[in-house]
DNA sequence: CCGTATCCTTCCCGATACTG
DNA sequence: CAGTATCGGGAAGGATACGG
């Protein structure tokens, strides 16, 4: 299921397991994974609140990266026994544990907008 | 030399828009990055002096990672005249103040993995 | 010493259609 | 409502050779 053979695997298993901010970052990596806990942090907790909250994710990206973030003790996944048809999705300690970092860097990054004169996409 | 029409490419430029964090997230990354610029962190700056510190990295990579964090305004580059063989690298201003935010990242993931029984790999 | 230039592989992510 | 399955394009990144 994954090739381990791959010096592109390798590599970043190597980084991830030397540098801490690489580690870090590896958990919270992924298109939408940093928008997806930011609703989590604000309180938004139901699958479809979510898909409403960032418009312009398909079913597929939304349900990977969710996945993705179980997978990585980010999040648990219930879904409620009574009404089959409906999902919610909460912080771990783990997850919850990265408010602080989510807060400063959305500190940095209002801050940088506002004094960097342009940010020119590389 | 981009390809403005792809959706790939204008969702990414919608999240880091709408997302202070992913915007963020977008200057450090980059599979060397973090690591480079905790050299730099560090108090090292000579190209000789990273590729070594980070023996696995291949020159273009390197070169590559060098290239875009400037182009980010990250850091800058000195080549020293009377010896050309001589580069330097230094954080910006910019670059600078990420400093803090390098630390909280270090220190989560520092803590995290003595108190998280494994990281599974997603 | 500090890069460039090519080529090629891997894998992320979007589109679309379908399901209990 | 909350997913799954399959397909395909293209960007990121690695190997290698060359250059001032």
């Amino acid at each position: 299921m994954r090739k381990e053979q791959s010096t592109n695997y390798e590599n970043r298993q190597k980084i991830i397991a030397a540098c801490p901010i690489s580690y870090t970052l590896s958990l919270i990596e992924g298109r939408w994974k940093p928008m997806i806990l930011h609703q989590l942090f604000s309180g938004i907790s139901r699958y479809s609140e979510i898909k409403k909250a960032i418009s312009i994710i398909t079913e597929r990206m939304l349900t990977a990266e969710l996945k993705e973030l179980e997978l990585r003790g980010m999040i648990h996944r219930k879904s409620h026994e009574e009404a089959m048809l409906k999902v919610e999705y909460g912080l771990t300690e783990r997850g919850e544990s990265l408010r602080p970092v989510f807060q400063q860097l959305w500190q940095w990054g209002k801050s940088d907008r506002t004094t960097s004169a342009a940010f020119t996409k590389s």
